[in-house]
DNA sequence: GGAAGATACGAACGATCGTTCATCAGAGAA
DNA sequence: TTCTCTGATGAACGATCGTTCGTATCTTCC
């Protein structure tokens, strides 16, 4: 398997050990994905699933809160990828960020819908289900703004507005999941290369020439 | 009115001339910023244009259509607003490239509602409307595409990934209008200062200290 | 064997959807 | 005046929506 070859793309939710669980949750996602949130229909989740309409409720007990269970299953992936490639990489901000970065590309590529749904669909969460996802996001967020906080602290990274920086890198990370393709220009290697490149040199960061 | 007072947020469609057709537009770009395409109904938009939902059949022919309508007439005037600002602005690609995003930012803190609908409802167009409006996109993101063309060639610019840097500052600058407020941290001009220098910066320009 | 719980199904409910229709008021041309 | 066109309306159509219900089939444990 070489850097071109298409990478393991497994789904998100592994078998639960309950019935058609997981099948149910990754045919939402599938299916939020294709048509949006109030564009997919309990209905074409069963069908993606294989299984009935009225079975889906002996798992979950509303679209919205369907909604809410795959959104955060991705971004509780997301963000344990997150830490650990940080907690891997080495002290410095640069190789905290360039390393954060490219697990999250990681992410995208082996699951690009989760992270589309992610991206589109959370406008779509109502009361405590937005407010505890927002909650996890902050997380997922604090993360890179620790590492530019720590990046501007030293000196390493030098950008004048620091305040928004972690948000518009992750806005533009989160932003490949509409664009990538298995079979684009890029491998999956150089794609992490170049954002590691854009969001380091957006922070200001010394580059290599 | 200083830096931090509200800009002029106007409708984007002006009157046409024709009966309920401007409110109608308005309407609809409203109706489906708040809910989403699939989330807004035409009951929704034609209260909201203070009509009935039977007359908005005549000015628009479906639901669809009056998306694409909407799309078009805000991917419009922001390209006009790109290119005059471009136009306007000195020869050199990095003043260039400053002028169109304060453009963009000017046109999201103008009509934040029609850059949260160009951005997030583009998906739901179908057939010839979708064709002609990514035809329509493809020549605003070449507005970028030629200025960061131009200072990769004179050496201004010199990130090492070209190709994809102009659509990476654009996704920046859309994503703007997910998160601005008009009583925000920054004032009007500062946020475009801001985006100014993570695009210049992004693309590895040289930048004051 | 039989009670209990988990998993599954088809049918149906009321609500809302996009769209169509018949009709009407008013303005302007003949 | 009469005809025509534009703009506007409420009622209704069939389709689809999220959700509920009654019931049937398994598995598990006593």
């Amino acid at each position: 398997m070489n850097a071109r070859s298409p990478a393991a793309v497994t789904s998100l939710v592994a078998d639960t050990g309950r019935g058609n669980e997981a099948a149910i949750l990754n045919a939402a996602l599938d299916a939020f994905g294709a048509a949006g949130f109030h564009g997919a229909s309990m209905r074409d989740v069963a069908k993606r699933a294989g299984t009935s309409l009225s079975n889906l409720y002996n798992y979950v007990p509303s679209k919205s809160r369907l909604l809410a269970e795959v959104l955060r299953r991705a971004n509780d992936e997301l963000t344990a990828r997150l830490r650990a490639a940080v907690d891997d990489a080495g002290d410095d901000a640069a190789s905290r960020m360039r390393e954060a970065v490219r697990a999250y590309v990681r992410f995208i590529v082996e699951h690009q819908v989760a992270m589309v749904v992610s991206t589109n669909e959370v406008r779509y969460l109502t009361g405590a289900d937005r407010v505890a996802l927002v909650a996890e996001r902050d997380a997922t967020q604090a993360v890179f703004e620790q590492i530019v906080a720590q990046g501007v602290a030293d000196g390493t990274f030098r950008t004048p507005y620091p305040d928004d920086a972690a948000r518009t890198v992750l806005t533009a990370l989160s932003a490949v999941s509409g664009w990538y393709r298995a079979d684009g220009r890029l491998s999956r290697g150089q794609l992490a290369e170049q954002q590691a490149r854009y969001a380091l040199a957006l922070l200001e960061a010394p580059l290599p020439h």
